[in-house]
DNA sequence: AAAAAATGAATGATTGTTCATTCATTGCAA
DNA sequence: TTGCAATGAATGAACAATCATTCATTTTTT
């Protein structure tokens, strides 16, 4: 029913659904990135995608629905580049984690259009229920896995003192609030800075994994 | 021209403006939380405050004022709170350090509504120059206290592997992203384990400080 | 009585959605 | 290949609903 009509889009004016759908949830990214989301309207990510007026109801039905596509967008992108890292990290655990944290400070995920998104979402969350399953859902996998990680390292090095669990928010935790200065005062801090004070956490936590 | 007219409201149907303004406020506050700031109307706040519809505009002359006004109002509730939180800790910096962190995980400051609050404005800062300079102001005004105290633990305890600045910026931040958590997934942690993980962050930095 | 505060119906602007129409592309027949 | 329907993607004007704002009127206080 929904096959890819065309895979190689060129300079058709028809596209296939899903490179329209793609196309039409980047458009409302920016749209809220420059507009607010109070501020997103049918109009400005159609006039932001380069359409018509009706496109996003031919291809979502609702102005709803496009917005919960583009937080699934976002979400299921933030999963699958934390876990290419992983897959691509060294061998030790310690590089694991480093690659996992890294992520969260670089292309594509870092962005500040996608960062304006997220906040945004996590803005509105409290009244709606389906935006907060699907950022606690994205929240919890993350975290699931970086517990998973600061297990091994504590039985590897044998810090008795530490808490996994503790640890693992802490450090998420704290990388949601440098993604708010990212986004607030992007003069303020770099994404190199705000990555290195995730590590300096791990320094101090892991110091036999990641000292000097 | 704007002077209280009641200082003790007492049974009138007409307040003061200072005791209207603060009833509308308050009423907004509630309504972003529970229907969002995209569905936060005039009619919402006004029908949450129990008046009629014309009475926003009568106090606050547009729907924008309300909501500068309502993010000036919990920005500058959170700083007298931390300020009087620092006036009244112990006379040792570590005492005013735990103090300051405390602020962030009690009432009034950590209410679920005026996290939802606080997420509503961050996502909507990026596209609108008054709001980003008021969350801007909010972060450096209790960064640069936390810096401060940071310097001097520093100094005391001669730390001299720690940089302020990065200790202050990730207790700052992980504290915000705390606050996500409580907002998102309120069942998965309490204020009180969310403190705890940045008193483990104080003791990992400062031990010599907050050591057992 | 005069002034101020509050009301709520009315207004014009904006919004999401619909749908008749246009247009590009594809599959088929010759 | 060429011609010709058939398909469905895309358009944009029109519509009903909702919104912020205004203001003539009522209510309350001084």
């Amino acid at each position: 029913m929904a096959k890819a009509v065309l895979k190689e889009p060129g300079k058709k004016r028809t596209a296939s659904k899903k490179a329209r759908q793609q196309q039409l949830i980047l458009a409302t990214i920016r749209s809220v990135a420059s507009n607010g989301l109070s501020d997103t309207t049918m109009a400005t990510v159609a006039r932001e995608a380069g359409l018509s007026q009706g496109i996003i109801n031919l291809h979502f039905q609702s102005k709803e629905r496009l917005l919960v596509e583009t937080l699934n967008y976002i979400a299921e992108e933030y999963r699958a580049t934390w876990e290419k890292a992983l897959a691509g990290a060294g061998d030790s655990t310690a590089e694991k984690l480093a690659a996992l944290v890294a992520v969260d400070f670089r292309q594509p995920v870092c962005d500040r259009n996608k960062l304006a998104v997220w906040f945004a979402f996590w803005g509105e969350s409290k009244s709606r229920p389906t935006y907060r399953k699907i950022c606690a859902m994205r929240d919890m996998a993350y975290r699931k896995q970086m517990i998973d990680l600061c297990d091994v390292l504590i039985e590897e090095g044998g810090y008795e003192e530490l808490s996994s669990r503790t640890i693992a928010t802490g450090l998420s935790s704290m990388t949601e609030g440098l993604w708010l200065d990212l986004l607030i005062s992007p003069r303020s801090i770099t994404r190199e800075e705000a990555m290195g004070v995730c590590m300096n956490y791990l320094e101090l936590a892991f110091y036999k994994h990641f000292g000097d």
